[in-house]
DNA sequence: GATGACCTGTGA
DNA sequence: TCACAGGTCATC
């Protein structure tokens, strides 16, 4: 979600009002829900972008001709993912991810009229281009939620809490590492039922969703390894030096202290 | 709600 | 050669 807000601000700065001449869309499998490259080419050329938007870690791209606006276009950066306008890429180097730029993994994009680019770049494919997505299908975002919200979801689930944070139809824009990174800040077990949790701890979560979500958002990105939890085996707290435990919760691995995480 | 598939680059 | 990383989706 961290890199979805440095590719929008990206977006937003330097390719808005900009007329979409050609679509390069070599990969009809990275196009999602009914788009084809053919329906693409034939809708986008001749629109301008109007405005970035973001909802979790869905990036939404408004589009308009002179007359009228013309549909939304939807990109999902997966974990590989990242956009690049005019060849330059938002953020600091992905963790988990290739950096390089084979132009291979040029998954789709869009040439404006007046020469300049903008890419989706994934080496893993697992991002997503979609056109006009339904919204609902996510929760509201992880930097706006509120306390009585995020008491309402936790105090009805008898999942681990760290399942029910990542659950982007509850929460938009936490993923694996970011949720590892609240719960180690508020000394919670991940693995916790998310129903047994005490009011005190419930609060301190909400505030550092909200927190963790804007200190790490003015750095670049939650895959650059700016982060208080040191994720890998053997690791030792950076705050306490006790051994970090690695599991898997939530379907997820997860790094854990063993002891000011209870 | 939990699990595995999807996909592919990386590093051992 | 293989385990592993991640977000999302279909399926149990």
């Amino acid at each position: 979600m961290l890199e979805a807000e440095a590719a929008r601000a990206l977006i937003a700065d330097r390719a808005l009002y900009r007329k979409i001449a050609n679509v390069h869309a070599p990969d009809s499998w990275f196009l999602k829900r009914g788009l084809t490259p053919r329906m693409a080419r034939s809708i986008l050329p001749g629109l301008a972008l109007t405005a970035a938007r973001r909802r979790g870690k869905l990036l939404m791209i408004d589009t308009a001709s002179s007359s009228a606006d013309g549909p939304v276009l939807a990109m999902h950066l997966g974990m590989s993912g990242r956009i690049l306008v005019d060849g330059e890429a938002a953020g600091d180097p992905l963790l988990y991810a290739a950096n390089g730029d084979n132009p291979k993994w040029r998954r789709f994009g869009l040439k404006f009229a007046d020469g300049g680019t903008l890419y989706v770049r994934d080496p893993r494919r697992l991002g997503a281009v979609e056109l006009d997505p339904d919204e609902d299908r996510l929760g509201p975002d992880a930097a706006t939620v509120k306390l009585g919200y995020v008491r309402g979801i936790l105090e009805r689930s008898h999942a681990p809490v760290k399942a029910v944070l990542m659950d982007q139809s509850r929460i938009a824009g936490l993923g694996n590492l970011l949720t590892d990174e609240v719960l180690f800040r508020v000394g919670v077990d991940p693995a916790r039922v998310a129903a047994t949790l005490t009011d005190d701890e419930v609060r301190a979560i909400a505030r550092a969703i909200s927190v963790t979500v804007r200190t790490l958002g003015t750095r670049g990105g939650s895959h650059t390894g700016d982060h208080m939890v040191a994720r890998f085996p053997g690791a030792y707290c950076p705050r306490d030096g006790a051994p970090m435990l690695r599991r898997t919760v939530g379907g997820r691995t997860t790094y854990s202290c063993s002891a000011h995480q209870r």
